[in-house]
DNA sequence: TGAAATCGGAACGAATCAGTCTGATTTAGG
DNA sequence: CCTAAATCAGACTGATTCGTTCCGATTTCA
């Protein structure tokens, strides 16, 4: 029920690709340094995430990476799907057969869970989390 | 993103015990053989959930478990903290200080997201889960 | 009193994850 | 056209955590 640090990095290097999305490219070592992250750790985030198809990557001289969509476009659940895989809480949700696969009551249930679950991650767009709140806010 | 398996065990374990719950002691032992589930594992299931105060043990011979609240108190989230701790998403929201912690922009939004998730998790009760429903309708 | 059955904690092994590094590819400039 | 620099992409190592198993302490019934 924890998100793997991945997850948590490639969160907060997609919102700081974000602020940058107007631009144009940035490179990775300038997102690592801006985050305050080790630079190798964003280099490989980077990779999961332009495979993914979220980022676009630029190589070669004065290349970069670029937001493959609208910020608005990129949901929570997104970005944790790109480098955790698919979302799901139980093997048995993958297809994959648990141990006690043969009547397990609790088997047909899953499902539901897992799609609250991911609803309530695809419901945060990156726009969102992008954003620097004012925390006047009394608490 | 996943559940871990004792967590998955302790769903399964603690669905068999509201089975039980009417005919009073069930043994860790009887648990298992029923589940399909090793043994050895669902003691140690079982004895995380005791230690959470969702079940009731009765030691010495004879003895047995017995849920602790009725079954449409307990939640799924409950059962999932008492086995994997505090739902967090991530190690800042439980006050552990991450590499970035200062001005980290996405920091204030994981309450948000936990909240949602563990709300989430805290609406399917466990007489819900134990229910066997009637899949007869046309997936 | 004896014995059985239970929980509780500790130890071992495996798997996944985090982090680091080196190599291949691509572009810009001379 | 070639050189050179900068980039991404994949593979490797070490560590932490998880899963599983086993054994001991405690408690109750007969």
């Amino acid at each position: 029920m924890r998100l793997s640090n991945l997850a948590d990095y490639a969160v907060v290097t997609m919102c700081q690709a974000a602020r940058h999305c107007g631009g144009g490219k940035v490179s990775a070592a300038e997102l690592a340094s801006e985050s305050g992250l080790p630079a190798p750790t964003v280099q490989k985030v980077v990779s999961k995430l332009t495979s993914a198809g979220l980022l676009r990557s630029s190589r070669g001289a004065g290349g970069g990476l670029q937001l493959a969509r609208p910020a608005a476009a990129i949901s929570l659940a997104d970005i944790v799907e790109a480098v955790e895989g698919p979302i799901a809480l139980t093997a048995c949700v993958e297809g994959e057969d648990c141990a006690v696969h043969e009547k397990c009551s609790v088997k047909p249930h899953w499902p539901i869970v897992n799609s609250a679950l991911r609803g309530a991650l695809a419901e945060i767009p990156l726009t969102r989390l992008a954003q620097i709140p004012q925390v006047k806010e009394v608490a």
